[in-house]
DNA sequence: AACTATTTATAAGA
DNA sequence: TTCTTATAAATAGTT
């Protein structure tokens, strides 16, 4: 596509492959911008670089990520990974409760539109129930083993 | 890029946008294929049809699930969402165990490049692990409260 | 980063 | 959908 057609191979060059990267990588995300503009599509595209540095396309109206997330929804089938997803996602509303005797936490049926960025949360919920068990755990441990 | 030079935006005619996003979808991926090809990186592509339906390039040497979670591991910074994923996928390699008097779960140093598809198992370890915490807290509870 | 000769992608038509 | 073809757009090699 340009003064000579090449093959479609590896470019040994590494100054040369560097080079038709950038160039590409221009024109990739301009023919999905394209595409958009054109169809009213949500598009995402994700490349890492030689060097592996990520670059990802820009979508008009939503976020890679949003269509990442649709994308894995939509793909994940019955029973499968999303599925987990979602359970693990349900533990972001969990709250960690010690009731009547009881120490679990407790769910909510809140939405569950989840994107990826909000499951920093959970880590921190999962660790605040991680430590909250252990607690619990060693209260009651000493207190039976000491009886 | 044809007999007319078009406009970039939307196509009013419905036939004729599901036309030009078959032709320039089937473009696209074949140019992000080439770039895997030409530079030896990863691509991944994600678009949504004007039907809503999702259509996903193929990457050589990985899926393209893989691609979308390495960007999004890379683009996570420092204690952000992806730790939280990367956490949460400890859990699947984790057991639960009882010795000692202890009850908690063993996490693994293993190998922690997961695909979403793996979460699948998280799930089923987290049921496994909450009924478990469950039956060892009711015990614990229970010869605590009789002593 | 620009230029430009060519190749490739594709809009319209069949 | 698939093919054909005139033309627009992308780009390989060069400066």
């Amino acid at each position: 596509m340009g003064k000579r057609k090449i093959e479609i191979e590896l470019i040994e060059d590494k100054q040369k492959r560097f080079v038709t990267f950038s160039k590409r990588r221009k024109g990739l995300f301009h023919k999905a911008s394209e595409l958009q503009k054109l169809c009213n599509v949500q598009t995402a595209i994700v490349v890492f670089s030689p060097a592996g540095k990520p670059f990802a396309s820009v979508s008009d109206d939503s976020s890679v990520n949003v269509v990442i997330e649709r994308y894995l929804k939509n793909t994940s089938s019955g029973d499968e990974s999303f599925d987990a997803v979602a359970d693990i996602c349900e533990i972001e509303e969990a709250e960690t409760v010690n009731e009547e005797g009881r120490f679990w936490w407790k769910m909510s049926d809140a939405d569950k539109n989840y994107s990826m960025k909000d499951l920093l949360s959970v880590k921190n919920r999962l660790e605040l129930l991680r430590e909250n068990l252990r607690c619990r755990l060693n209260d009651l441990t000493a207190s039976s083993s000491s009886q």
